[in-house]
DNA sequence: CGCGGGTTTGATCCCAGTCAAGTCCCGTGG
DNA sequence: CCACGGGACTTGACTGGGATCAAACCCGCG
């Protein structure tokens, strides 16, 4: 979830390093043991559950601003592997540091709990996508959450369209639904939104809402510091 | 998420009030603005959104040691309903002890991040479930998690059985899956985990864990403080 | 020019949703 | 004591959305 200008200028301070990934790599994989976790600085990436029987459930896509690993460090163990999908830079802090930080600038330490719950939120607006929707409602619900997020962190150009350099497939492990039904679904919606050359461009938010039904809560406010 | 006893203790110190829930009442709404979190002290609950179709999508059982509202404080605005199933006591917190509390205790600060983590963790597992496992492998799949969570908080008694309060059309809501579809799913599973009485008792953990599919990460491990 | 990954499109199948009756089990009231 | 009613659980018949299988198509690339 995105962090201010202010706030990356003093996470800067905190970091062990930076990490650059071309697409195809990974930043750590499942079940890895994690001492760090990440904030991004650029591409885009996708963090994935994958099931015994080889099914792959992308979990979220991972943009610009976003924190990836907390959880993994906090508990000692990732739940779920991230990839790049875009090139990608990262900063890395170490999980040892995170004591001190809580101790030392309470304030921060705030905004990273705030981070989670966000988080928290995403996932469960998420839930409700995959139990309640069907598949047009899935995929008028997920690009216009995508747009909505790239477009916040600058990501727009001027013709409204974002960076999405994720297959298909990657949508439909991300909606739960399968890759030639994701296609149908996409052709249904092209008049509103089109996926084109590693673009996603959205003609039509509000057609796009009303056909997600989403209770559209809107961008998330940022934290007062 | 759990909290040992020795941190129930701390938190008491900061409560500001203890809540009672009789079944069917809410502890909030949806999209109310909340100035308090709470622990759960003893009762089930149900964490849900509802879509403007009327669509219900319960997001989480609230069980003894949970966390809730946590989320909705930080960012402002719930995005899910509270409700509790079985009776239930609650401790409340003011939001605007927060900042005290990460000021003064970063331990206590920690810990509460960890549990945010930890419930992303488990969202994370209910996507992956939502999105790719069929109505078998979810069923047993959400049985085999509620047993091994009310059991990690006492709940079990000798036979193994745990307190399960809610009605089938809940565990439907919870799964994404149509009431009737549940009911002839559970009857499928009655030889390895049946809902009888208010309780739900597990026969065969393994067999269970065999139809999920889950790549089981089992109990998670507690912070170290 | 051929190859491979991604995208489309068509045909067929089946899991799970929907509709519609029951059945059980209470609690209430005559 | 029994009739009644309502809520939860069952069960059966039918339907349909989306999965699966299969085959093109459309590039960019060696």
């Amino acid at each position: 979830m995105p962090f201010t200008a202010e706030e990356l200028r003093f996470m800067m301070r905190f970091r062990e390093g930076e990490v650059t990934l071309d697409p195809g790599d990974y930043l750590f994989h499942e079940d890895e043991a994690l001492t760090s976790f990440y904030t991004v600085r650029s591409g885009q990436g996708a963090r994935y559950k994958t099931l015994e029987n080889g099914d792959r459930q992308l979990v979220n896509f991972v943009f610009p601003g976003d924190l990836v690993g907390l959880a993994g460090t906090v508990t000692g163990a990732t739940t779920a592997a991230v990839q790049a999908v875009a090139p990608m830079r990262l900063c890395r802090f170490r999980k040892n540091r995170l004591p001190e930080l809580f101790a030392g600038h309470p304030d921060r330490a705030y905004a990273l709990t705030w981070i989670a719950a966000v988080e928290e939120h995403f996932l469960g607006e998420t839930i409700a996508t995959l139990g309640q929707r069907n598949a047009i409602q899935r995929l008028a619900w997920a690009l216009l959450k995508v747009h909505q997020r790239l477009a916040a962190v600058g990501l727009a150009d001027g013709a409204g369209t974002v960076p999405f350099p994720y297959r298909q497939g990657d949508l439909a492990d991300a909606l739960g639904l399968s890759l030639v039904h994701t296609n149908k679904t996409l052709a249904q919606l092209r008049s509103w939104a089109r996926l084109e050359n590693g673009r996603l461009a959205v003609f039509d938010h509000q057609k796009l809402a009303e056909l997600s039904l989403s209770n559209d809560d809107g961008p998330i406010r940022r934290p007062l510091l």
